[in-house]
RNA sequence: GCUCUGUUCUUCUAAAUGGCCAGGAAACUGCACUUUCACUGCAAAAAUACGGGUUCGAUUCCCGUACAGAGUACCA
C-alpha cells in the first residue's frame, strides 16, 4: 500500500509541487559571443516573468567551457539588458546578491559541483569514465562506418568502455589515486519512461534509452552544463527554468539527475521557448547571413574583423527592440500590440506562449519603432534629432528643430530618417535637372517663378497663412503655379511636408537665396 | 538515420476545456483626404499542410503522411 502510495506520489509530483514558492528566475548564458536577439528573448520573459509575479530575476554567467570563452561578452551581455530596460536583480554585473558568486567558474572553486557529482557517485548513479575523448572519438568513427548512425555512451556500450562499472574496484582506485584523467557520467538507465511537464509543451515523455550517460564533471574539473546548472538552479532556489527550445532533447536527463539526487521535488518548473526562425527561407537566424541586426547592440567579435550592426545603433529605442521581442511567440490574448514592459509583465503568463517557432519580420519590426517614435514629442525628437545633425556638423536653434520634427516626423520610421527626409532644410539642395524639372521648366514656368520671387520679397510678414495668401493671390492673377515643380526647385526633393510651412520655416531669407541660384542654374 | 517538438492568410498571431460568415496587426492593392510624398480614414484580397477517423458538429480530440525546427560532444 504505502509502495503504491508512494508510487503515485512520485508519479505526480511535479504537478504536487506547492504553488507558493517564491518566483525566482534566471538567464544563464554563456559568454561565448555577443548576445543575439534569441537569447535577449529569453532573457525578457524571465523579466516579465519575475515582475508579474513580484519575484527575482538572476543573471548567471555559465562559463564553464573555458575553450569558448570570448573576453567583453560578459560585459556586453550585462549592457544589452541594462539598455532594453530588463536589467536582472541579482546576479553579474548586477550587484550579485545572497547567492554569490553567479559565476560558474567561480562557483566551480567552491567545489560545490564535485560535491553534487561525488553524491550521484556514491549513490549508483554515476560512475567513473577513463576513456578520452580522442578514444571516444576514435570509436564513433568506427561505428560510423559501421553505418551505425548515432553512436552514444550508454547503458549498452559502458559495458564495453573504460570506467568504474566495467574495471575491477582496485584498478579503479590505482587509476584516480594516480590522478588518471577521468569523467564523472551519469547512469541512465536502459529502458525507462521519463516524464516531465513543460509549462508550454504540457507533458512529454522520452525512453531513457534515447538519452546518453552525460558527462557531468569534465576532465579538467569543470562542470558541464547539465550538472552545474541543476546545482546552481537547486542552490539559487529557481522556481521556473525558462530557457530555448534547444534544450528539450536533454530534459530528460535533467529530470533524472534531479531524481538520483532527491531534488524532484524541489525541481523548478521547466519552460521550453519556441525559436526565433529566419525571416526568408527556413533555419534559426544566423548572424552572418542577416540583413537586420541580430544584436541588440553592435558586438565585435575579438576574433573576426567586421563588427555586427546592432538595433541600437540601427536607431531602433529599446522599448520598441523589446516590444517587437516580446511578440515573437506571445501575446497578450487582446489584440494589443504596443505595450510597455509594466503592462507586458501584467498580461504575461507562460500559458500564452506559442509552441512553434516564430520568423521575424524585420518590416514589422521597423513599425514597431514608429508608433514609439511617434509617441514622442517634437521637443524629445528635436533633442535627439540634434545629435545627427551635430555628426553632421549642423546645428540650428531649438525651436527650429522642434518645428522641423513636426513637420517632418509623421514621414519616418527612425530619428536618423529625419535627415533622410529634410536634408535641405539644414543644406542647400542639389538642383540636379530630375524628371520633374526637365517635363515641367520652360520660359513661362521660369517667368512665373520669378514673379513668385518677387512677390515673396516684398512680403512683411514670413508664416505660412501670408505666404499662402501671396500666392493665391499670384494664381489669381497669373494663372496655376506648379506647385512640384517649385518645391523641386527650392528643396531638390519630389515630396515633403507642407510646402508653406516649409517655407515658412525655412525662413524669407534662405528662401530667396535659393530662388537666386535655382533662377541662376537653370 | 534516430529522438523530441512543431504546422491557422506572405509574415506575427486570435478563436478558454470541439458549435455564430475563422478575428486582429504588418505588408500588398484600391478609394478618399492632401495641389506633392507621407499621415489618417475606408475598402479589397488573403489561412486552419495533406489524408483518414471520433462526433449531430473539429482549427480545436485521435491516427497516418508530408514538411519544418531542434537535439544527437569532456559546447552551452
Amino acid at each position: 500500500m504505502v509502495r503504491i502510495i508512494t508510487c503515485l506520489y512520485k508519479t505526480f509530483q511535479v504537478s504536487l509541487q506547492p504553488m507558493e514558492k517564491r518566483v525566482r528566475v534566471r538567464f544563464a548564458p554563456s559568454p561565448t559571443g555577443g548576445l543575439h536577439m534569441g537569447g535577449v528573448r529569453t532573457a525578457l520573459f524571465n523579466y516579465l516573468f519575475a515582475k508579474k509575479h513580484g519575484g527575482d530575476f538572476i543573471l548567471r554567467i555559465e562559463d564553464t567551457d573555458q575553450t569558448r570563452f570570448v573576453p567583453g561578452a560578459e560585459e556586453y551581455i550585462v549592457n544589452a539588458l541594462k539598455w532594453c530596460g530588463i536589467a536582472p536583480n541579482e546576479g553579474v554585473g548586477f550587484g550579485d546578491g545572497p547567492h554569490a558568486p553567479y559565476r560558474q567558474s567561480e562557483r566551480k572553486e567552491t567545489g560545490i559541483y564535485k560535491k553534487y557529482a561525488d553524491k550521484l557517485i556514491e549513490s549508483g548513479h554515476a560512475y567513473y569514465a577513463f576513456d578520452t575523448a580522442e578514444e571516444l572519438e576514435e570509436v564513433r568513427k568506427r561505428m560510423e562506418a559501421a553505418k551505425v548512425t548515432s553512436w552514444q555512451y550508454n547503458a549498452v556500450t559502458r559495458q564495453t568502455l573504460r570506467n568504474s562499472l566495467t574495471l575491477p574496484d582496485d584498478e579503479v582506485k590505482r587509476l584516480l589515486d594516480g590522478g588518471e584523467k577521468h569523467v564523472i557520467r551519469l547512469k541512465v538507465p536502459r529502458n525507462e519512461e521519463i516524464r516531465f511537464h513543460d509549462i508550454i509543451r504540457g507533458w512529454v515523455v522520452v525512453n531513457s534509452s534515447q538519452v546518453d550517460d552525460k558527462v557531468l564533471l569534465k576532465s579538467d574539473g569543470m562542470p558541464t552544463y547539465h550538472l552545474a546548472h541543476i546545482v546552481d538552479d537547486i542552490e539559487m532556489q529557481i522556481s521556473h527554468a525558462v530557457r530555448g527550445e534547444e534544450w528539450l532533447p536533454s530534459a530528460p536527463a535533467h529530470i533524472l539527475i534531479y531524481r538520483y539526487l532527491g531534488l524532484e521535488s524541489e525541481m523548478p518548473k521547466l519552460a521550453h521557448l519556441p525559436l526565433i526562425l529566419n525571416p526568408d527561407g527556413n533555419g534559426k537566424i544566423s548572424k552572418r547571413e542577416a540583413r537586420f541586426p541580430v544584436f541588440p547592440l553592435s558586438w565585435q567579435d575579438p576574433r573576426e574583423s567586421t563588427p555586427y550592426i546592432g538595433y541600437r545603433e540601427s536607431g531602433y529605442y529599446p522599448e520598441a527592440f523589446v516590444n517587437i521581442l516580446a511578440l515573437l511567440g506571445w501575446n497578450p490574448g487582446n489584440n494589443q500590440e504596443i505595450m510597455s514592459l509594466d503592462e507586458m509583465a501584467a498580461l504575461f503568463e507562460f500559458e500564452r506562449v506559442n509552441k512553434s517557432g516564430a520568423k521575424f519580420d524585420p518590416e514589422k519590426a521597423k513599425w514597431f519603432n514608429q508608433q514609439y517614435l511617434r509617441k514622442r514629442s517634437d521637443d524629445e525628437l528635436a533633442e535627439e534629432f540634434k545629435q545627427i545633425l551635430k555628426q553632421r556638423n549642423h546645428s540650428r536653434k531649438d525651436e527650429f528643430l522642434v518645428e522641423f520634427c513636426k513637420l517632418v516626423k509623421e514621414k519616418v520610421q527612425f530619428v536618423k530618417e529625419f535627415w533622410d527626409h529634410g536634408s535641405y532644410f539644414f543644406e542647400e539642395p542639389k538642383l540636379q535637372v530630375e524628371a520633374v524639372i526637365a517635363k515641367k521648366w520652360n520660359p513661362q514656368s521660369k517667368e512665373l517663378m520669378k514673379e513668385l520671387q518677387t512677390v515673396l520679397e516684398t512680403l512683411d510678414s514670413w508664416n505660412t497663412e501670408a505666404i499662402h495668401a501671396a500666392f493665391d493671390a499670384l494664381v489669381k492673377e497669373k494663372g496655376k503655379i506648379d506647385m512640384q515643380l517649385l518645391r523641386v526647385l527650392l528643396t531638390g526633393a519630389a515630396g515633403g511636408p507642407h510646402l508653406f510651412d516649409m517655407l515658412a520655416l525655412l525662413g524669407k531669407e534662405e528662401i530667396l537665396k535659393r530662388f537666386a541660384t535655382a533662377l541662376k542654374k537653370l
